[in-house]
DNA sequence: TCTCGTTTGCAAATGCATTGCAAGTACGAT
DNA sequence: ATCGTACTTGCAATGCATTTGCAAACGAGA
């Protein structure tokens, strides 16, 4: 690796998480790894290779150290819809899965992690059944500064 | 049009639709509308466009229809994460937006509408705000059969 | 029926994501 | 510290859903 990145995400930490995955440490994945720590919402593929365009890596290995990690439970894949697909890295424990909700703007496509809060979904006939167990909830809408 | 659609959505039905959006009436939109009025599940323009092989239209041809159907608020379009767009018909009153939750299934894929189920994004601490005005809502599961 | 603006079919193009393969690399064994 | 091998990467080609340009076909008001 001919530069290094500035994360406040430590190296040692990405290794880490990669050692436990089993997954070899090389410099692709730790620099993704980083880059999902150093954001608290999701990220694009397109917006991870953004992020670390200056040290080449191949958008294909890009996707693939996504897949990898979403594989591993290291990072939770979101699909919101738009054809594009976002990871945000989890914390330690949790199950491979996000455990909060999303918000998508509509009008500026901006996503908010809606940690502190829960959805219920209410029957408005109490004889009614859940459809199945609910894993992981999406909501769209107007931000509050589009609104 | 050479030969008819067996629907149990009118075809008097779907020109209404269309002529009240000011759309014109040509066997293509027609064709679809009552295909989306066949379904209580949301379908995609694959799917739509299987179900209308037999009368040749093309593909760019259906992709256009829905396109134009959710523009004039006949239709909600959803975004359910997997690269692939559905479409459901609305009832007439209905602001251009799909008014109930969908549930997809993890597993199988399956799309389920959940009418007379509505959501509350709880705070778990009161004084958080909620991130904006909810639209649209996609739960992500396990479905019933899948569990 | 005629006319004109709308719609369609076709083919090519776009954009995100995936894959095959040869060259390069990590890392446990030596 | 070095080696060997299995795992990774870059590159180019491919896949799939969707979009677009354009000429021909069509709907609906005059």
């Amino acid at each position: 690796m001919a530069r290094k990145r500035k994360s406040g995400f430590s190296m040692e930490a990405a290794k880490a998480l990669l050692r436990g995955a089993n997954l070899r440490c090389t410099a692709a994945r730790i620099a993704v790894v980083q880059t999902l720590g150093d954001h608290q919402t999701p990220l694009s593929p397109n917006e991870v290779a953004d992020e670390l365009s200056e040290f080449g890596f191949d958008k294909s290995t890009i996707y693939r150290s996504l897949t990898e990690l979403d594989e591993s439970g290291i990072v939770a894949r979101l699909d919101l819809g738009d054809a594009v697909r976002r990871f945000e890295l989890l914390p330690s424990g949790s199950e491979g899965r996000s455990e909060h909700p999303h918000f998508m703007c509509i009008d500026c496509g901006k996503v908010m992690c809606l940690s502190g809060f829960h959805v219920e979904l209410v029957p408005d006939n109490p004889k009614q059944k859940p459809p199945g167990k609910m894993e992981e909830i999406l909501i769209k809408g107007h931000c509050n500064t589009c609104r």
